[in-house]
DNA sequence: ATACGGATCCCCCATTTGTGGGACTTTTGG
DNA sequence: CCAAAAGTCCCACAAATGGGGGATCCGTAT
């Protein structure tokens, strides 16, 4: 039945929590723990001969590498589930993570006797968050476009060219019609892509077209 | 000053038409007839090497034939005007060969006293048409979407294709979805683009979101 | 002064896309 | 039943795209 375990992961760069989770996930029945990394890189090599179920990703590595990298773990290994731990509820980046793919989102505090059943709720396709997480969440949902906001994230430039994908521009196009190069168009859109949280035009142009139109005026306006 | 003179071609099925027209290019002054064809087929074979400025095409070659070849043959030449010539102004007619790209649209009958302003107005970027013909199009305009009616164009896996694409999914991830090769979405995507009049995936995707609700309901809906 | 974001351009590389064929089976409408 | 349309798959090739670097220049903020 080692077969039937829980294959968790974790990444943490504070050796005592990454050593305690490994021990704990071990202890615990039903859990095994395949790997344990100091830092994203490590992971990012890693995981792709794991493929763990579940990733335990801690919120406090150097400044936003954790968040930022959840797109690319989850590029590595599609269904695995990520859950976020952290000390501070700090909401900001509650929203960030989120956004960016994490699955569940636990404070370290009374994480210990949750976690468990929170693996196990992430793997059923939920999204278990901590109480005190899930509160401002919905406090932050009910009168935000989550999304819009990552639109004044691009700058001038990059508006005016998300604007030209929209109208179905290709990139030589655009290149032409601003009078540049298209490889300033390319790193432009690259860019974009970043912030917007995409991984192609479409995608790109669709976000965009409900970000600046939430409400849904005609494409020709 | 031979390098000066406007260089226009001709697709004309009749030899008589033909004929005049070419013998009236060359008599113009400011104009010489570069090429003068029966079919399109000919005219595509040999334009990339004879480079027109302006191709007069007629709308009366073997049903729908001339029109649908438009964007083919401004593809072997991008900055090649086609001016559409026709003796009848079946508005039909009119909006699908504007829809792929024609630049004028002449009737007959009062062509060829209008022709050589018409082509020299083609190439300083206008549209010449025929009052007519205008009069059909500003009526058809105030009340039509022109593209919505192409959405029924496409077959049932073509519409489904093309919801998954205006969800940002790329061909290996619509193919997986309906469980079939790429091959085939690829070969779905290619016919909906010929049928939507565009060149790439997100150009259909605008098509598509304005025709499935020209109104603009947000694309969550 | 110097660090930083923005804008510009360049190289490389793997993958995806766009386009042209062709071919086979299954529906479907006369 | 037969022809047309739809759906499926394949090959091949050029172009476009998506990332990954890195570099320069210019303002502005620190």
């Amino acid at each position: 039945m080692i077969e039937k375990e829980i294959r968790v992961a974790v990444i943490d760069d504070e050796a005592s929590i990454r050593e305690s989770l490994r021990h704990w996930c071990n202890w615990q029945t039903g859990f095994q723990c395949v790997g344990a990394w100091q830092t994203v890189p490590d992971a990012l090599a890693a995981i792709p001969w794991i493929q763990p179920q579940v990733l335990l990703l801690d919120l406090h590595l150097a400044d936003s590498e954790s968040v930022e990298s959840i797109p690319a773990l989850k590029s590595k290994v599609p269904d695995m589930a990520v859950m976020m731990l952290t000390g501070e509820d700090d909401y900001y980046w509650v929203e960030q993570a989120l956004q960016r793919g994490a699955d569940g989102y636990l404070t370290k505090k009374n994480a210990t006797d949750l976690l468990a059943r929170a693996i196990r709720d992430v793997l059923l396709g939920g999204s278990p968050l901590t109480p005190d997480v899930s509160r401002k969440l919905i406090a932050a949902h009910i009168n935000a476009s989550p999304d819009s906001a990552r639109l004044d994230q691009l700058s001038p430039r990059e508006r005016m060219v998300i604007a030209k994908l929209a109208e179905g521009m290709v990139y030589k196009e655009i290149a032409e019609h601003f009078g540049i190069s298209i490889e300033t168009v390319r790193t432009h859109s690259r860019r974009i892509f970043k912030k917007l949280n995409v991984g192609t035009k479409t995608e790109a142009v669709l976000k965009y077209l409900k970000s600046i139109r939430p409400n849904g005026a005609p494409p020709g306006c």
